[in-house]
DNA sequence: TCGATAGTTCAATAAACATTGAACATAGGA
DNA sequence: TCCTATGTTCAATGTTTATTGAACTATCGA
């Protein structure tokens, strides 16, 4: 019987291959700045958040596309469990490669919140 | 006497209008970071430095573009004086607006100087 | 006043990007 | 075993992007 691709973990790169042009790229996409900060958010809660949680971001393929930019850049990383596909944020290696910039992108991103149409905290906790 | 163009100064966006998207996505440019980069190794010698000392990094007009750019978004400040331009980082909106994050993004890139081909610091003040 | 220097503008081009919908693949439950 | 839910793949579309060179404008100094 051939593999199936789609029960088979996509390709990430390492941490050392982790580029800060494809990072800021990535992080300068207001959608992918808001799946990054949702993600952010529910670190607290759980370090996991599958596809369908961010389905009012975006349309399904279109968020498929922006979960793969997030991945190749090495923002996020994608484990699958079944039907599901779960993210989380590469704190640990990009803190180890870039430290402080997440932090610091993430609590700009919190400043302005309102102007980049962000889910609020509660928001995303009171949805599961 | 018609006003000359050349000789006004170019429209800066305001503080408060500095958006993170745009911010992003000029720095995530390896020809911006360079510029970026450039000017705030220059700070501790002089705040401003003109078109011509960033001509290694690219063409005259597509400097042109990308200074453009870096000031729509409200990243540099464009100063015209007789027939040069000096340009120099807004880091105190920068700061007011996002703190740390441009530090963090300049620590960034310092650490990846070799695998950015930035100039090292005394490579600019020699040049001089 | 002329020439050289500094930088801009414009049009053309090729590549990359975000978005959509339709078709498909996979796994789990009735 | 079939139905449904979850998510991917693919092709098509229109937009934005970076880059180039040629023509231009403005300023300074000899």
């Amino acid at each position: 019987m051939i593999p199936h691709i789609m029960s088979r973990t996509p390709p990430h790169p390492t941490r050392e291959q982790i580029e800060l042009p494809l990072v800021l790229d990535c992080l300068s996409d207001p959608i992918r700045l808001a799946i990054v900060y949702q993600l952010a958010q529910q670190e607290r809660v759980s370090s996991e958040l599958c596809c369908g949680d961010f389905n009012g971001l975006a349309g399904k393929s279109n968020l498929t596309y922006h979960f793969a930019k997030l991945r190749d850049c090495g923002l996020m990383q994608t484990r699958v469990a079944g039907t599901n596909r779960f993210m989380r944020l590469r704190r640990e290696d990009l803190e180890a490669r870039f430290p402080g910039l997440l932090d610091a992108v993430l609590q700009s991103a919190a400043k302005d919140a309102d102007r980049l149409q962000l889910v609020a905290e509660c928001d995303v906790v009171e949805a599961k």
